[in-house]
DNA sequence: CTGTTAGCGCGTTCAT
DNA sequence: ATGAACGCGCTAACAG
C-alpha cells in the first residue's frame, strides 16, 4: 500500500529554496569536488536530515547507468572459510562504504544463464564470485558478454583472472618445511582434491615429498573423492560414509602397521576432526603424532590443543577482491583484466606439532 | 563501456511495425486481457524473440512501483536445515515463476536498518525472513513501518505474523508416543534450547514425560546453552568445546551408572553425530540405544542405521511462505496479516529405534 | 556557484 | 485494437 509518499528530491529543493540539480550536486558530490557553497550545501543536508529523504534506486539507476551495488555470489556459504571469507567481505565493503549483497545461488544444476539471471545483470555494477561454483565458466561467458566486471575469490586453479587468490604451494612449504625441521618423515595427507584449492595443496604436497626424498605409502593418502561441499564442516555431506570422515581417516591412520608422526590436513575442519577423533582412542596430539591445518580459522586458535596452521589471509583477500573490482567498475580502460593477485599465506605454529621423538 | 546497446522497447516496436504502447500491452498483458489481436502480438513476440529484448528492471521499477522480485533473507545459511530450506524455497519460487533473491545477513551486529538497507527495501516487494534472525524484531518493525510485506518462516516462538511454523508439540508427541509406545521409560535429551524451535521442543518434551509420569534424571538433559549456530553441522561453533558435541554427549549418556534407553535429539545432525560417537565405543544403535532425530533432513534415510525422525514439511513450508507472501503483495487489503499457517509434521520410522528389551 | 532543460525506458491515460 | 503523449525521479549538459 505504501500510502506515505515517499521524498523526493524535489520536495528538498523546495523545501531547502533550491534547485532540484543542486540537491542532486550535494547528494552525489566527489571528493574532489568543492562546487557547492557551504552555506547552501547546509541548507540542502538539513533539508534532507529533516524530510528524511532516501534516494529512488531506480530513477538513479535508469539515469546514471549503474546501481552503485556490487553482488557478491557464492554456491553454498556453509563451511568454516567460505563463512569466514563472507564476513570478511562484508566487513571491507562496509568499511570502504560500498553496497553489497551476498546472495547465494544454491543451485547444482540451474543453468548459469539464470543464475546471472536478467534481474541480477541489471542490479550489480560488478559481480564478486565466491570460491567454487557449478557453472563457472558459463557464468564468466555470460558475465564477459554481458561487459560485467567480475573478481573471482578463491576459485580454484580453474578460475580465470581477474582473480585474487593465494599461493598454496607457498602454504604448502610452509607447513612442510614446518614438520621436516621438526624431524618428521612420515607425514600423511587428508582433504578432498575436489575442492577449491586442496588438488593444488594434494599436488604440492606429493612434489615437496618426492623432492626431498621422503616416502609416501599410499596408506598414508586419505583423498576423499568426490565429497559435496562445505568440506570444513563435517556437514551437508550427500553420502553417510563422508560424515566425521576426519575422525575416522585419523583413527585408521594411527592404526597402521606403520602409522604416520604426522598428518598434514588440507582443512582446519579436518585437523580438528582428527584431533578429536585421535582422543577417542587415546592418541594424544602433538605428543603421538602431530597434525597441522590449513586455512587458519579462527576457531584453530582456542581448540585443544591450539591448531598449528597455515593461515590464508581473508581479510587481504576481501580487500583486494573489492579494491580490484571497483577499479575495474570505475576504470574499465585502464584496469587490467588479466589481474591475478596472489597473496601470501602464512605459517602459524601453535601447539598441534612437536618434534616426532618427543 | 557496455558498448552494445540494450534493445528497447522502441526498438522491437520499430521491427514489428507497432508502437511501444502496443508492445507493453503485449509483454503486461493478463489473463484477463484479450485487447491484442493474435496477428499483432505474434509479430511483437517474433521481434521480441529475434532481438533478444530484455525488459529494464529501473524503468519497469520506476513506473510500475514494483520490482517483481521478493527477497529471502537469512542470517546464517548453513546447516542442514537451513540450507534445505533454501533450496526448497529457490526450487518452489522457479517453479511458480516468481523472481527469488537469496541473500544472507551473515551480521550478528549489523542493524536492522542496515540490513533492510534503503537499498534492498526498494528492491525486494516483498521478504522472507528465514529462521531465526539477530536483530528480528528491529526488523519486523522496518518492514511495518515501510509497509513491505514480509513473511517469518520458522521464525522460532516469539516470531511474529504473518508466518509459516511447523507444531513443535505435535512432533514431539509423535517421537515419544513412538518411544515409549516401544516401551522405553528412560529417555534423554539432546539439544540446544537456544536455536530456533528446539525451545519448544524441549519444553514439549519436559511436559510430555511429567504427563506420562516418567522420571527425567536431569543427568538425561544434554541441553548445550547457548551455542552459536549452524546447529545440526558440528560446525561454526564459536567455542572448541561445542565441536563435535553430540558424539560427546551422547558417550558420557551411556556412561552413567543408569543409562537411558532411547535419546531423543532435537536435531538430526546431533542424532547422527552421536550414533557416530555411541559406535566408537562399540556401543551398537538400536540394539543398546535407541536413538530419533528431527527435521527429517534427506541424509537421515542413508545414515548407518537409518535414523527414525521428525519429518518437518519443508516443501510444504516453502510452498506455503511463497503463497502467503504473494497473497500478501497482490492483494495487501484483504490479506490477513494474522495468518499464522502452522503445518503438521510426521513421524519416520527407520531402523535407529527399538523396543529396549531387543 | 547555481538554475533550466532534456531525456533515461517504461506503463499508462486519452484518444481514435 | 492500436497510437500519441505524458511523467515516474533523477542526473548531465548547458547556461548564466
Amino acid at each position: 500500500m505504501t500510502d506515505k509518499k515517499r521524498v523526493r528530491i524535489a520536495d528538498i529543493a523546495e523545501a531547502a529554496g533550491v534547485s532540484t540539480a543542486t540537491v542532486s550536486r550535494v547528494i552525489n558530490e566527489k571528493d574532489g569536488d568543492i562546487r557547492i557553497s557551504d552555506e547552501t550545501r547546509n541548507r540542502v543536508l538539513e533539508a534532507i536530515d529533516r524530510l528524511g529523504y532516501e534516494r529512488n534506486l531506480f530513477s538513479f539507476a535508469l539515469r546514471a547507468e549503474k546501481t552503485g551495488i556490487i553482488g557478491a555470489v557464492n554456491r553454498n556459504p556453509s563451511g568454516l572459510f567460505m563463512s569466514n571469507l563472507a564476513h570478511e567481505i562484508l566487513r571491507e565493503a562496509h568499511e570502504r562504504d560500498v553496497e553489497i549483497l551476498m546472495a547465494a545461488t544454491y543451485s547444482e544444476e540451474t543453468s548459469a544463464k539464470a543464475q546471472i539471471s536478467m534481474l541480477q545483470g541489471q542490479l550489480f555494477d560488478g559481480f564478486l564470485l565466491l570460491g567454487d561454483m557449478p557453472n563457472y565458466h558459463k557464468m564468466i561467458e555470460q558475465l564477459r558478454k554481458l561487459d560485467k566486471p567480475y573478481v573471482s575469490v578463491f576459485g580454484g586453479t580453474s578460475a580465470l583472472p581477474p582473480l585474487v587468490h593465494v599461493d598454496e604451494r607457498k602454504g604448502m612449504k610452509l607447513a612442510l618445511d614446518h614438520l621436516t625441521e621438526l624431524g618428521h618423515h612420515k607425514i600423511a595427507f587428508m582433504g578432498s582434491p575436489s575442492w577449491v584449492g586442496i588438488g593444488e595443496r594434494l599436488e604440492a604436497f606429493e612434489k615437496y615429498l618426492h623432492r626431498k626424498g621422503i616416502p609416501l605409502p599410499s596408506s598414508y593418502m586419505c583423498t576423499m573423492g568426490d565429497l559435496a561441499y562445505a568440506p570444513e564442516s563435517g556437514q551437508s555431506f550427500t553420502k553417510p560414509s563422508e560424515h566425521l570422515l576426519g575422525a575416522k581417516h585419523a583413527q585408521e591412520l594411527m592404526q597402521l602397521p606403520d602409522p604416520p608422526t604426522a598428518i598434514f590436513c588440507a582443512t582446519d575442519g579436518f585437523a580438528m576432526q582428527a584431533i578429536y577423533g585421535l582422543s577417542m582412542l587415546g592418541i594424544s596430539v602433538p605428543h603421538d603424532v602431530s597434525v597441522v591445518g590449513y586455512d587458519g580459522v579462527p576457531m584453530t586458535a582456542y581448540y585443544n590443543p591450539p591448531v598449528t596452521t597455515v593461515q590464508t589471509p581473508i581479510d587481504q583477500i576481501a580487500a583486494e577482491a573489492i579494491r580490484l573490482l571497483l577499479e575495474l567498475i570505475d576504470s574499465p580502460d585502464t584496469a587490467n583484466m588479466n589481474n591475478r593477485v596472489i597473496l601470501e599465506p602464512k605459517l602459524i605454529v601453535r601447539k598441534s606439532t612437536a618434534r616426532p621423538d618427543c
